[in-house]
RNA sequence: GGGCGAUUAGCUCAGUCGGCUAGAGCACCUGCCUUACAAGCAGGGGGUCACUGGUUCGAGUCCAGUAUCGCCCA
């Protein structure tokens, strides 16, 4: 017996049942065994960061990667969607320690003065950013857990786990041994906020409205050009403050006055310093009417400053400048990191001011001065940090690089030498071993457009900086020191040498993963590790098979590695994926995924991305708490289109339990989705009852269960091979309208009368019970856990769905597991769907004419029609299908059929259809009228097509004679009207 | 500066290879608590497909330009 079902759809209970079913038949795991990965199906998630809880977002690329997981899993494949967490080195970093100041607890600062002092800073800071990560990642994945994702949990890994550690420190040995990390003194983009350097990609460029202002600095002797005795001249710069680091003022040769100016001197402002005039090409000549920006600032003098823009880095290792570094790595004054003729008063006076308020204090000095000519409104883009979101400050400092484009000459013989056609990347450097699989066709991307970030990224690749001056992370894996030290001295190190500033060869020595012994014995020698960690990036680079076991010769390794699709936004292109398939080929010898699917960005109702300090975010657990899960994964699908942003309206909602919170009216989609299913399904429940298989029989099947057969058949060909392609919209609107516009609309109506009828109730039982099963399992992917449990009401009812002698569902015990649908090929029948479509189109007409003259659902009609035999003869055999939906208690069709009087008419395609004693003379004149028109206006349409003579010569054949039969049912229309409307006015 | 994308009903979006009178959901209007579903059913109104030009027998669709918005890269 069936329990009671409420009539409305209650996800709270039904989502519990489902995960405990699941839970108990441990379907999320994947066991590892197959010596390839030919039969396993394998997504590895994005690890979100553990600095906070997902967003909808992550909602949207979760339930993307079940959907792909789960069709996969009910085609039989070996499926693994293998999860886990990033620990996001900087940006946990810093929300960890905003939050300890924002309690007021002591903070990064102070754990570094304990530090410095000898004490445990570092791991006492670390504590802390463990504590936020047990609490994130236990949230994170309690969330995916609430949204249905399927996976395999046993095998959760974090970026910083020991398995994951060994293989980062396994990579970092073999690039090391391979020569391809070196250390080096660059300008980096420094960020003074977290004081960490961070990787060009990892700088967002904002555009900021910022001033031009225009200093003058006095030559040590005045010139005469042209006559006229100058003793200044005027640079143009943005960044006033880095003026205390000036080392040469350039101008271009071409420059009129540059003959009279190089080589002369000036005395540098505030500090005293004096430093030569150069000549150098890069300097843009001024030009006032100039589009180019630059020249239409420029001043034709460029204060040089080498040790803070990138440009005049280049300009001083031109002409051997000096780098005079006027900032400490928080980006205040300092004349403690290479500045050392601050003497004089002034320049002691800008000591430990911050950056922003030395440029106002030295803007303010050269106004008083008289030395500041103009300040002119200038808009320009300025780096930013994607963590802090200050200023990017460009900053001289050692850093440890990854050579991305040098030749790795053991894998000329895998991957092949000399560079790729078109680029100076060659085939056997990091960068060339990640763009080979794309230029091949062996990594694809979909939409494919974002194959040209992939490539364009690899193509302009620089060295990759990979130290972080941060705690929070994986420890560079390099010990050094002074004292000589050779490879062969201890078992499983590699050494590099390097003079540093003080002349001293300096010996840096990377160790072998599981090597302790190694580490003492080197730590004994006086070597101390390298303090910073690396990029977080160096390790999500390895998750596609740090998480399988990697380097260890595991089985896991055998079966799921290369895995299959990549399911990720676009922005994370560059910085993940790319790495990814250069660390997999490097690594593995193999790329870690054939697809990179690229959902879209979600944004609000505005067009504005989604965000904390706006306050538009949507919380999963909350849409799931407003909708539920099964709701809100419907509407992402549904959403989830081609194109590269999706805005969800966002507006502010009451939940049962009295709190008000964000949430999308566009959910409601799914929810009455989900109602509509779970209302069918209550419907068939009620009617499966004593369902008996072996009664059903195929001969007696009626036209509306053929054409059920079909429709389904359809959709099950159309929904697979769109899934395939990574649809998700298609695919999931096609199940849609077969099961809302199909079955609900039109099956179960006719159905109902037949499961009072003894004869009947069989074959519409039999017929309801597989489709019902079909549908559930067809939507399985999208919406899992109503037909999870819809399919276990149904196990409990109708435990054998089949069609005897035509089809057989096949049982599971779950629908987790159960077998994806195929299409009935034999039953697929275009006659029977247009003759659906027939009968239809009549019951519409007269369900039309009855709204029109309110009458009442339960006041039964007659009704007739006149249409050609053919048309007639289905109508006829139909009729009982027609009474049903049309409310009618007669109906015949006939060739030779005449209107009565007193009836109201209608018009669809070849046939007229009579509603008997209803006519309202003004209503069904003005209602024909209006149909007339609409006549009228397709008649001309068509007319003047075929009037063209260029029409008929140029266009397709088929066209034209389609125009042609469109003409002729116009005019056959319009001759009827015009009758009807003519025989309303006798 | 280079590149990518968007602009279709009040809102959110489909629209395949250029070809019938441009579709869906929500919202709106009318009528229905018709024994699965009012989160529903039946019917209806609502569009200068951003703008300008071009190609074509024919353009929402292809091409060029303009405008607005968004994103990525330097």
């Amino acid at each position: 017996m069936t329990e009671q079902l409420s009539t409305v759809y209650e996800p709270v209970s039904i989502e519990a049942t489902a995960i405990e079913i699941w839970k108990k038949g441990n379907y999320f795991h994947a066991e590892a065994g197959a010596e390839t990965s030919e039969n396993s199906y394998t997504i590895v998630i994005p690890p979100p960061n553990v600095t906070a809880a997902l967003h909808l977002g992550h909602a949207l690329n979760n339930t993307l990667q079940d959907i792909l997981i789960r069709f996969k899993r009910m085609q039989g494949l070996n499926t693994l969607w293998m999860p886990g967490t990033d620990h996001a080195g900087i940006a946990t970093q810093t929300i960890v320690d905003k939050s300890l100041r924002s309690e007021g607890k002591p903070s990064l600062v102070d754990y570094r003065k304990i530090e410095e002092e000898g004490g445990n800073g570092r791991q006492e800071f670390i504590r802390h950013v463990q504590n936020w990560k047990d609490e994130f990642e236990t949230r994170i994945i309690g969330q995916l857990k609430s949204m249905g994702c399927s996976c395999d949990w046993e095998r959760t890994r974090f970026t910083m786990d020991d398995m994951c550690a060994k293989a980062v420190r396994a990579n970092f040995f073999k690039l090391f041994s391979d020569g391809l990390i070196y250390r080096g003194k660059r300008l980096v983009n420094w960020d003074p906020a977290t004081q960490t350097v961070l990787a060009d990609d990892e700088v967002e460029h904002v555009n900021v409205r910022g001033f031009f202002w225009y200093l003058q600095y006095p030559l040590v002797e005045p010139v005469e050009i042209d006559g006229k005795t100058i003793d200044t001249i005027t640079v143009a710069t943005t960044r006033p403050e880095t003026m205390l680091g000036d080392t040469a003022i350039a101008m271009n040769p071409s420059d009129p006055r540059a003959a009279a100016l190089v080589g002369k001197q000036v005395r540098l402002p505030i500090v005293g310093r004096l430093i030569p005039i150069i000549a150098d090409e890069h300097v843009v000549l001024p030009n006032p009417e100039s589009d180019d920006e630059k020249a239409k600032f420029s001043t034709g003098f460029l204060k040089v400053t080498p040790a803070h823009d990138p440009d005049d880095y280049a300009i001083g290792q031109r002409h051997d400048l000096d780098i005079i570094n006027v900032m400490a790595p928080d980006g205040s004054i300092s004349d403690k990191y290479g500045w050392e003729d601050s003497a004089e008063p002034e320049a002691q006076a800008l000591l430990s001011m911050d950056r922003f308020e030395a440029r106002e204090a030295i803007v303010e000095w050269f106004r008083i001065e008289k030395l500041l000519e103009e300040i002119r409104d200038y808009e320009h883009e300025v780096g930013h940090s994607y963590r802090s979101h200050v200023p990017i400050e460009p900053y001289l400092s050692d850093q440890w690089y990854v050579a991305v484009k040098k030749e790795i000459p053991h894998l000329a013989d895998k991957f092949g030498e000399g560079m790729i056609e078109g680029t100076d990347v060659p085939a056997n450097s990091l960068a060339g071993i990640a763009l080979k699989p794309l230029n091949e066709g062996k990594l694809k991307f979909t939409p494919e457009r974002y194959a040209a970030t992939y490539k364009n990224w690899l193509e302009n690749l620089r060295d990759w900086p990979i130290s972080r001056q941060l705690w929070w992370g994986h420890q560079i894996p390099i010990w050094s020191s002074t004292t000589e030290i050779k490879a062969d001295e201890i078992d499983g190190i590699e050494v590099q040498q390097k003079i540093d500033e003080e002349d001293q060869t300096v010996y840096y020595v990377c160790v072998s993963p599981d090597n302790i012994e190694a580490e003492k014995t080197l730590e004994a020698k006086g070597f101390t590790r390298d303090e910073d960690v690396l990029d977080t990036w160096f390790s999500s680079a390895l998750w596609p098979f740090s998480t399988l076991g990697w380097p260890d010769d595991v089985p896991e390794m055998k079966s799921f590695y290369p895995g299959d699709v990549l399911c990720t936004a676009r922005e994370i292109i560059t910085l993940w994926v790319s790495r990814m398939v250069m660390m997999g080929q490097y690594c593995v010898g193999d790329i870690p995924f054939k697809d990179v699917y690229i959902h879209a960005m979600i944004q609000d109702g505005k067009g504005r991305k989604m965000s904390k300090s706006l306050g538009n975010g949507i919380d999963p657990l909350v849409a799931i708490d407003s909708h539920g899960a099964d709701a809100m994964r419907f509407t992402l699908a549904n959403m989830t289109t081609d194109t590269q942003d999706v805005r969800m309206p966002v507006a502010p909602m009451e939940l049962p339990d009295g709190r008000t919170v964000n949430t999308s009216p566009k959910f409601d989609v799914g929810r009455n989705f989900c109602n509509k299913l779970w209302n069918a399904s209550r419907f068939a429940m009620m009617n499966l009852e004593g369902i008996e298989p072996d009664k059903f029989d195929a001969s007696k099947m009626t036209v509306a269960d053929k054409w059920i057969l079909s429709r389904l058949s359809g959709t099950i060909k159309e929904t697979t091979a769109l899934l395939g392609e990574f649809k998700f919209n298609e695919p999931l609107n096609a199940v849609y309208k077969f099961f809302w516009n199909d079955l609900c609309d039109w099956y179960l109506e006719w159905a109902k009368p037949r499961m009072q009828n003894d004869q009947q109730k069989p074959i519409a039982q039999n017929i309801l019970a597989y489709v019902l099963d079909q549908t559930l399992r067809l939507l399985h992917p999208f919406i899992p856990f109503i037909t999870e449990g819809m399919f276990q009401k149904l196990n409990e009812i109708a435990p054998v769905r089949k069609l005897k002698g035509i089809a057989d569902a096949g049982q599971s015990e779950a629908i987790i597991v159960a077998k994806w649908p195929t299409a009935l090929e034999d039953y697929i029948c275009e006659k029977t769907e247009a003759d659906i479509a027939v009968i239809q189109n009549a019951i519409k007409s007269i369900r039309e004419v009855r709204s029109q003259y309110n009458i009442p659902p339960k006041i039964r009609l007659k009704a007739s029609a006149k249409a050609p035999a053919a048309t007639s003869e289905i109508l006829n055999t139909n009729s009982d299908l027609i009474c049903r939906l049309a409310g009618l208690e007669d109906f015949t069709s006939g060739d030779q059929m005449e209107k009565p009087s007193k009836a109201a008419s209608a018009i669809i395609d070849e046939i007229q259809i009579f509603v008997h004693d209803v006519i309202d003379p003004e209503a069904e004149r003005k209602r024909l009228e209006k149909q007339k028109e609409q006549i009228v206006k397709g008649l001309r349409g068509t007319e003047g097509k075929l009037n063209n003579e260029n029409f008929i010569s140029r266009a397709k054949p088929e066209v034209v004679e389609q125009a042609r039969i469109k003409l002729k049912e116009f005019q056959d229309q319009l001759t009827a009207i015009e009758k009807h409307i003519a025989e309303i006015e006798d």
